[in-house]
DNA sequence: CTGAAAGCGCTTACAG
DNA sequence: CTGAAAGCGCTTACAG
């Protein structure tokens, strides 16, 4: 219990360092002296070494010094002497720009500390110099690896350092086959349960809103779109396939086109789309599901479950990525070269599509 | 540029690894063999010490023998020289509940960056057990400082642990005056924000929709309510203050007794709450701003720049707030421990006021 | 069952 | 201008 203040007589002084006491923070070697045994030992019960047999009063005796010191091992010197460290490097292009980013960091950081490892983010907003440092940086600390991920689906080049290190693309992909493990949402999955939602309603004439941005998820969500309608014997019409900028604007912009189309169901590229699209029905007097049944994608929250009637969606699986990324990295869960691993979007079902409208 | 491959000869052999290279990486020591120096030279130029006084000659071939050999610094050893970290700890009690709490990493790990450290986050979801093992993990690689942060704005207890490191609340404080730095949005001057834009507009009956949910917010954004008004010489009326549950039905819900009131403007405590007001507004045939001006607070970039029209709104400042606790924690900030640090809320103008109503 | 010693990869006085 | 040596705090064979 010693703590050396710094002017233990003079209370009236304001305490402008927070921290807790000693200049030299305890070491083993102080727990040894202490407990009257060799560093060794010490070492020995705090690692809980299998066959290392310790006397239970010894074990006892430097269990004691330990909590009386307050003792804290140095992990820098555990590192040094293991060679790898208990860390796992996160780079992100960006955790500003979508609100669910931070749900890829969420499921990399609890899959990490599961498993012992912490995490050590940086973001790199997409800066090339910054990636560097970040990898650098990693490289030095010598992290266990390395998860490299985008905050929109999407192939990517792989930095030359990322090599370095063991590594696994997260919500990205190479271009080049086999060329590095990754892991991504699976969007015609995806498409194809949104589209379902919609058939099992009982709707057949349904049109889809698409994106005009090119990307895997626009692929992707159209191909799922086109495979649910094959299962369920319908005749894919490319008619009924808009396009549309993936935002509120956009999806409010293609009411017209939409009502033009004569369907009773649409399903939207995204939830912001449908969220516009809300508003381009209501102003022409259609309330959803009644008179139009609607479905979106990537399960925003702060929208989708919030819109009047709230939305029935599909879920971005951003934790499972991460999480999963994570396994991948330790080895934990399959992950082949040749081809990404791709994670479920769970349907996601509210009321704006009814339970059964034999439309 | 030697790189021991694994299987040199057996090149079909699938590459298990994606790992470049050497069991063993490159050390100091065989950099200064290489050069043909002691290793404390090759230290010398890296860390370009001023007083170090090194032939270019000898300067150069150092550099070649790093590049040549692709020499990383093995950050562990250089820390356990000296001591402390380059790593700030962020604790966070929840990145998953709410889209803008990934802000406040971002805004931590920018101005990290920029002072050459690096962050290692934990996410506890408040759990108490995950909350002590993360900060001991962070004292145990002797992090610099530590960086405790809440999702939402509010006061909050210390754990005892906490208190062995340099630490700074973000987002939230102590009650304890005197207890600890501690950084949070200025509520009252961003109600105060959100009042004026209403007032400069014209208004002067103008309601204010606050949560239900007692918090620091609720009663800062009241209070910032209040000075807006007595700042321009209109008395408080506290049958214009409504209380609703935060979110979009508790806005949705409380257009009615907000219509009874006969404003012409009205305040809400956040933008969810704005969104529901938005539909309720719409579903009494009323327009914004026209009938009704409305600004929220948050600016939760989703909902807010993207309803029709677009929401004039003040700005929760995550991004700041993360950053100035790093600013604090390392003492490029003023960071009394009397009271906690305000950051402003910025007012966002779009389009939910009028440029100018004499309503 | 426990201790003495070497070593992990660096940096930092101290000589020269 | 540069090298030899000690030491940061730990772990790991190796003795005993």
């Amino acid at each position: 219990m010693i703590s050396q203040e710094k002017n233990p007589g003079n209370a009236a002084a304001p305490v402008v360092h927070a921290r807790a006491g000693r200049a030299h923070p305890v070491t083993l070697r102080e727990v040894a002296e202490l407990a009257g045994v060799s560093t060794a030992t010490v070492s020995l019960v705090i690692n809980k070494k299998k066959n290392a047999r310790i006397a239970d009063e010894t074990r006892q005796r430097v269990t004691e010094a330990i909590a009386q010191l307050g003792y804290r091992p140095n992990a820098m010197a555990k590192t040094l002497v293991s060679g790898t460290s208990k860390f796992i490097g996160l780079v992100a292009d960006g955790v500003a720009t979508t609100p669910f980013a931070g749900q890829i960091i969420h499921g990399a950081q609890d899959e990490a500390w599961k498993h012992g490892y912490a995490l050590l983010i940086a973001n790199t907003e997409g800066n090339q110099d910054l990636e560097k440092d970040a990898i650098a940086m990693m490289l030095e600390y010598k992290v266990r690896g390395i998860l490299y991920s985008t905050w929109f689906h999407r192939p990517t080049g792989i930095p030359d350092t990322l090599r370095e290190a063991d590594f696994v693309l997260v919500n990205c992909f190479s271009p080049d086959a086999g060329a590095a493990r990754a892991v991504v949402p699976d969007e015609a999955q995806g498409g194809q349960s949104a589209t379902q939602i919609l058939l099992r309603s009982g709707h057949r004439r349904i049109a889809f809103i698409n994106t005009t941005t090119p990307a895997p998820a626009k692929d992707g969500r159209l191909q799922g779109y086109k495979d649910a309608l094959e299962d369920a014997g319908i005749p894919f019409d490319p008619d009924l396939v808009l396009e549309a900028y993936p935002d509120q604007e956009g999806g409010y912009g293609a009411t017209d086109d939409l009502l033009q189309l004569g369907v009773s169901a649409v399903y939207c590229y995204n939830d912001r789309m449908a969220m516009g699209l809300y508003d381009g029905l209501r102003e022409n007097g259609l309330s959803i599901p009644e008179d139009i049944a609607v479905v979106g994608f990537d399960n925003q929250e702060v929208i989708a479950a919030h819109l009047r009637p709230p939305l029935s969606t599909v879920s971005l699986p951003h934790y499972e990525l991460g999480a999963a990324g994570v396994r991948m990295l330790l080895g934990l869960d399959a992950a082949p070269l040749e081809s990404a691993v791709k994670i479920a979007c769970p349907a996601v079902e509210r009321d704006s599509v009814a339970a059964h409208s034999p439309a």
